[in-house]
DNA sequence: TTTTGATATTTTAGGCATCGATATATTAAC
DNA sequence: GTTAATATATCGATGCCTAAAATATCAAAA
């Protein structure tokens, strides 16, 4: 916030003023909301398995994948930049959750793949997480949830419009 | 984005996996939705203005604030730690579009405000973020949006019970 | 085959973010 | 008044993130 960033952390709400028009108010408290989540989920994976937010991220999508991905899937996946995922991986690599294996296809590119120890790490972080996401939208009922669901499947629709023609 | 800082920019809605619970599927769709939306303002505040999203929330703090805030108001309200308002308000400083004056009441404060030209450069950004965030809701329609805001105030509620006890 | 252009990744420079430590000033206890 | 505790802001180390440039490889056209 983050991130963010990240990263903004900010609780934009409190930009909006009285003369600003109602999307730009449910746009800062859209923000504000989820940078309040990814924030605490952020600090809950440092206290308790000592672990940044991005690199369990990195490693969600090995999960996914195991195969491996080359770096560049990787990049597209979690929509950050090439250079950022180059030094992630370093890091997870010093830390054997995940090795980088010479593409058999093509030398230029790299396969990243989860270690075992990685594995199950991840598996372990991941049981943890959900919970505590589980917990963060247990103040909403099941028909406000699914309801927030599709709406957000709308606004993605909306925006991915707009951002896509640039 | 990310401010992603994000903080994180990254398309999370893929990291969801079949066995997940729903609210995980929610959450990781929520931020994929969050972040495409905060990246692209950025990049357009950056484009056309030649600024950082962190630095456009500060000059926006202020300008609701027109008598000034104090280092550590500014914290609070953007919701990020001291020393990193430190370093925005130093870049601020440098581009004469805010100032720091001694707080008359405490030789440990400073006041921060709004230049002249900060109070004029903000609100022409502002108004044209404001109709970046307006075009981004346009695909949804007026129940959906006060529907969304209204949700976002349950899930901040929740989230907020969750995160506060710690 | 050689050149040309595209692709895969790393590197570099700069900004944002945290935490923990420090310097200074204020406030409270005694 | 002196001491101790608290509050305000900065600094240093570290990590995430981007954009732009550099390096290496591939693939296709000449």
């Amino acid at each position: 916030m983050s991130k963010k960033s990240a990263s903004a952390a900010s609780d934009t709400e409190t930009r909006a003023t009285s003369e600003h028009a109602p999307d730009l108010r449910l746009w800062l408290r859209t923000l504000a909301c989820t940078n309040l989540i990814e924030n605490h989920i952020r600090s809950r994976l440092r206290a308790e398995f000592d672990i940044t937010l991005p690199r369990f991220d990195l490693m969600a999508q090995l999960e996914r994948s195991p195969q491996g991905l080359k770096m560049g899937e990787l990049s597209k996946r979690m929509m950050v930049t090439g250079g950022n995922v180059t030094g992630i991986t370093d890091q997870l690599v010093a830390e054997k959750l995940v090795i980088r294996e010479d593409s058999p296809k093509d030398r230029r590119a790299y396969i990243v793949k989860l270690t075992t120890e990685g594995r199950r790490s991840f598996r372990k972080m991941a049981e943890a997480h959900e919970t505590w996401v589980v917990d963060l939208f247990a103040g909403m009922d099941e028909k406000q949830r699914s309801q927030l669901y599709e709406l957000m499947a709308a606004l993605k629709s909306s925006a991915a419009k707009v951002a896509a023609k640039k």
